[in-house]
DNA sequence: GTGGTCTAGACCACC
DNA sequence: GTGGTCTAGACCACA
């Protein structure tokens, strides 16, 4: 796992987890690594992996039990996409609207280059 | 003026300049307000004005004329429009097509989404 | 059972027995099930009710035969009573009347909460 | 300062705030100490301190200026003792109750008991 | 100066 | 084994 610098890496893990959680890759109630495996497995510290547990904890996407680990929360996939869902609508695609005016760019521009993008990703 | 606290400060002040000279209301070769004044009128440090108009006079976007003040530079509205979209294109779409995946958000999602923001902003 | 997060598992289930032998549902010398058992039922690891049944036999409140199983002791309920009751004045009392000095709450409110308590259980 | 062993540190330096802003002696809109400042004066590590601050701002009870500091939020005193309020309410007078009538305690005991403590608390 | 993030490593209670 | 807390110290962006 390759981290981006523009971003903090405990939000950055965070997003893995909840693409895991969204593709249902992690189903519900299914244990999540350990602390210290997932820490190991991505290189990074301990402590950097249990602030983005406390984060999804807080968010009521993963849940704890004393001893034994992590879990998917329930419903964590409805959850995490509502939860998504509504940053994306609220924050960015206001701003993602206003820039396309500024910058004269049109709908149809912006489907083009979706399709680019799909076929690429492909 | 308000601030959100994702972004610095002196790129959301940048992001205010530009919008102000791609709308026209600042036009080539006018004066913008002197580091101080504006420092004043949107409660910021000086400091922070500072570092915006260091790098909107970096990109070429406002030049300045020692004693006298900052302006809106030569075909400003050009580099402006160009540096946003290279940036767009570049660092916000990827993510933004690979959110609206992951919140299984179609384009005609997105195109409701955008008569609905034109509307309100009207 | 489910357990509250704020408090180790075996202090809520050594809560949960001095609460059967307070009310009486557990009388003097009468067997308690077995750690295996109990364990099963609440959904616990058997460590885990080994280490509650340790405490509450170094405590007094039951004894043991080998072989056989765990009993509850003589006199277990004045014990029990008596061992609370010294926790509650020492160490939950004081936090307690400071939180309500903090809150502003009186006495009376107190004694109102504590009514609508008592109709609610009944 | 000192701490109590069985609470987290960053716990008791929260309730220590909240009492700060509770009995009016920070008010509304005040700078708070800074994360370093209060580190040094109470003798713990500033991860700590910012740990406390972290969740007192996630509680809405305190704000934070980019590169200024934290401030204590508006509304904070009643924001600050309806969050305690509920607590109180919802987690720990259930449990005083349910303890006191199974250690016999009545509630003429517990006005004696007050009174004591208020006593001695002078 | 301010906060934010990250690492390394320790100790602890608990399951 | 698990997570939770704390320290020490570093580096960074920002005001």
């Amino acid at each position: 796992m390759d981290f981006r610098s523009d971003q903090a890496i405990y939000l950055q893990i965070a997003d893995f987890i909840i693409e895991m959680i969204l593709t249902g890759k992690w189903p519900e109630d299914e244990k999540i690594p350990s602390i210290r495996d997932l820490a190991v497995e991505i290189e990074v510290n301990p402590n950097t992996v249990m602030r983005t547990y406390n984060q999804l904890q807080a968010d009521g996407i993963i849940y704890n039990r004393r001893g034994i680990g992590y879990f998917v929360g329930e419903q964590a996939r409805e959850n995490a996409r509502a939860i998504k869902k509504q940053e994306f609508i609220n924050s960015d695609l206001p701003r993602l609207f206003k820039t396309m005016h500024l910058i004269d760019l049109s709908l149809d521009d912006l489907e083009l280059l979706y399709r680019q993008y799909s076929e690429n990703s492909n």
